[in-house]
DNA sequence: GAGTATAATTTGCAACGCAAAATTTTGAAG
DNA sequence: CTTCAAAATTTTGCGTTGCAAATTATACTC
C-alpha cells in the first residue's frame, strides 16, 4: 500500500542516483574518447557545437551555455583559436565583449563528430524497440529540464 | 510505414545522442559540485565508493572498475592517502600488487555522500510518477549494460 | 569627471589524463 | 641457479581543465 509504495520509490531513487552517476561517468569517458580522435577535447567540442548552432556568441554566453567558468572558457577558446577553429572579434558596439565565431573547418568538424556520435549511439540502442527508445527520450528530456531548473535555482539562491 | 518509422527512429537516436551528452555533462558538473563540499573530487569519490563496497582491492581492479588509467589511479590514491581516507598495503602473497583499504572515516564519508546525493536526486524526480520513475530506471539499466558491453568490445578489439 | 559595474583576461595552483620509461617482483625456461 | 619475459605499480613529463583572486579595458551613471 502507501507505505510499501514509498519504500519502493525510495529504492528506485537510490538506483536512479547510482545509475545517473555511473552512466554519466561512462558516457563522458566514451564521448571524450570518441572526440579525441578529432584532435579536440570534450569541453572544446561543447563550446564549438554551441557556437556553430548560434553562429556567433560572446564569451559570456558561451561560458554560461556550456557551464564553464569564464576564466576556463578563455583558455578553451585560446586553444580552439590556435587550431584555427574559431576567430575572436570584438563587438564594435560594446568593446568589452568578444564575439567568438566558428570557422568553416569548425562547422564541418562538428557535423562530422555528430554523425559519428549518432552511429555510436545507434549501436547502443540496437536492442531497444522503437517504443522504448521514444519513451526513454521523453523521460530523459524531462529529467534534463528538471536538472536545468535545479541548476538555475542553485545559482540564484547562491547555494 | 516502415520507412516512416525508420526516419522517426533516426530522429530519436539523434535526440538521445544529444541528450546523453548534455545530461552526462550537467550531471557530472552537479555531482562534482556536490562532492567538492566534502573535500574530495569525483574521481576520488568513485574510487572510494568502489573500495568501500569491495572492502579491499588492488590498484589494478580499482583502475579498471572506475575506468581510470593505472597511472592516474596512483595519483588519486596518493591524495586519498594524504587525506587519511585509505591505506596502502602490499599483498604478501604477491608483492607486486598493492591493496588499497578504506579507513573508517572513508566508510562514513561515502555513506554521507550517498545519502545527500539521494536527497538531491529525489528532488529532481519530484514531478515523476512512481511508474515513470521505475520505467526510467529499467531503461537506464539496460542502457548502462549496453554501454558496458560496448566498452569491453572496444578494449578487446583494441579500437 | 569620478566612481561603479561589466566583460574578458591573467596569474597561480591543484587535479586529471595519458604516454613512455623505470622499478620491483613473479614465473618460466634453459 | 641464471636469465629473461610478463605483470603491477610508480615515476616523469606535458597538456588540459577548473577555479579563485587580481587586473585591464570599456561602458554607464550621477
Amino acid at each position: 500500500m502507501n507505505n510499501q509504495q514509498a519504500v519502493e520509490r525510495e529504492r528506485a531513487i537510490e538506483q536512479a542516483s547510482h545509475l545517473l552517476m555511473h552512466l554519466s561517468w561512462l558516457a563522458q569517458k566514451r564521448f571524450n574518447q570518441h572526440i579525441s580522435r578529432y584532435g579536440i577535447t570534450l569541453p572544446q567540442f561543447l563550446a564549438l557545437a554551441y557556437m556553430v548552432k548560434q553562429q556567433q556568441c560572446a564569451m559570456n554566453q558561451l561560458a554560461e551555455a556550456t557551464q564553464q567558468d569564464a576564466a576556463t572558457m578563455t583558455g578553451v577558446v585560446d586553444r580552439l583559436e590556435r587550431l584555427k577553429l574559431v576567430e575572436r572579434r570584438r563587438n564594435p558596439l560594446d568593446r568589452r565583449v568578444v564575439f567568438v565565431i566558428p570557422t568553416e573547418k569548425a562547422v564541418e568538424l562538428v557535423q562530422e563528430v555528430h554523425a559519428a556520435r549518432n552511429a555510436l549511439i545507434a549501436r547502443l540502442f540496437e536492442s531497444f524497440e522503437d517504443e522504448e527508445l521514444h519513451m526513454l527520450v521523453a523521460l530523459l528530456n524531462r529529467l534534463l529540464a528538471s536538472m536545468q531548473r535545479d541548476q538555475s535555482e542553485m545559482s540564484s539562491t547562491d547555494m
